[in-house]
DNA sequence: CCAGAAATAGACCGGTCGGTCTACCACCGA
DNA sequence: TCGGTGGTAGACCGACCGGTCTATTTCTGG
């Protein structure tokens, strides 16, 4: 098995998410995930483009994830919103407060291809998706539930680039007052 | 007078604003603003990190002045956000989808220092007052008024991400459906 | 136990990065 | 006319960039 490619995807994102994908250079990935460059290029073999992408796949997962936990025992569609941003509050201090949208860093930034575009926004149209259906599991129409989601995503990805500039996660945790 | 300078900054933020901080070279400003390497190191001795502050600087400015374009004129506090959210989408267009948010584009993936941050903060809380001025002048309690600016300003950061990840304005253009 | 594939290891490359430095030029008060 | 100054011009620098390449080690099926 691959572990060290899973390695190399994590470690890239962590630095990606901090510093943008330009501001990341291949160098200072290997030497976090102490891997040597050879091994590098075996497992992503298009390079930095690669490990962007991987990385962001991983760190959306991860959201996905969060998201379920968040909304699978909550009593209500606002109250999984709390839960989620209080968890996400709570992963943007661990990281000190230098986090953003942990994709959009990753892939905005990068070269303006399609790739990485269609990427981008293919995985917000799964994390609104998914909050949209457990809008509609907790009640809401259709429509309601996509005005729901999208009203929540939107406030969430300026959440993180004003969290960012203050260097204060309370912004994400109010985030739940403004948008239910 | 500095004519050199102020160009400078502005074909800086043009850039930036497309490609981050540590995604535009020197060297591609320089060609773009048709400026030898010696002007600009006269004009910002501490060079790109002036550059970049000075540009953050000029397209917040703009950004300030399309708000009071925006609800001068209008009859409601409704009305201006739709007016400012269309000439967004404008200018969004203008610039084919390649671009953010035309500060934290700029200045969010530079060097993670104190500079950066507080001169981004210290952007994002005049955004939001004068906002919320004009809220306050088309009758809303001030409270109301700091709630209504800072939903309308997170969805926007917001807004701007996933118009530019889907490559399509109207996002930004169904933003005041969403927040008012 | 061995052959071959998978993976690791790192020296090496041309190009570009941001930044420095010296030379020159245009303007202006004396 | 001259000295000085604010600005222009671009050659040049070491560091670092992403990427390639070959050699070696480790794993694995027969």
């Amino acid at each position: 098995m691959s572990d060290t490619r899973t390695k190399l995807a994590i470690e890239a994102g962590f630095l990606f998410q901090q510093k943008g994908y330009h501001g990341v250079g291949i160098a200072e990935v290997l030497e976090r995930a102490g891997v040597p460059k050879g091994s590098l290029y075996h497992h992503f073999p298009s390079g930095k483009a690669d490990l962007a992408l991987a990385a962001a796949e991983i760190a959306s997962t991860e959201v996905l994830r969060i998201i379920d936990a968040s909304f699978d025992q909550a009593g209500s569609y606002a109250n999984g919103v709390t839960t989620f941003c209080y968890k996400l509050a709570k992963y943007f201090d661990i990281h000190e407060g230098k986090i953003g949208c942990p994709v959009s860093a990753t892939l905005h930034e990068g070269p303006n291809n399609a790739a990485f575009r269609d990427a981008l926004s293919t995985i917000f149209a799964q994390w609104m998706d998914r909050i949209a259906h457990y809008a509609m599991a907790f009640g809401q129409s259709p429509d309601d539930a996509q005005r729901s989601a999208k009203r929540l995503f939107l406030s969430l990805e300026g959440s993180w680039t004003l969290a960012r500039a203050k260097g204060d996660s309370n912004v994400i945790r109010q985030l739940p007052a403004l948008v239910c």
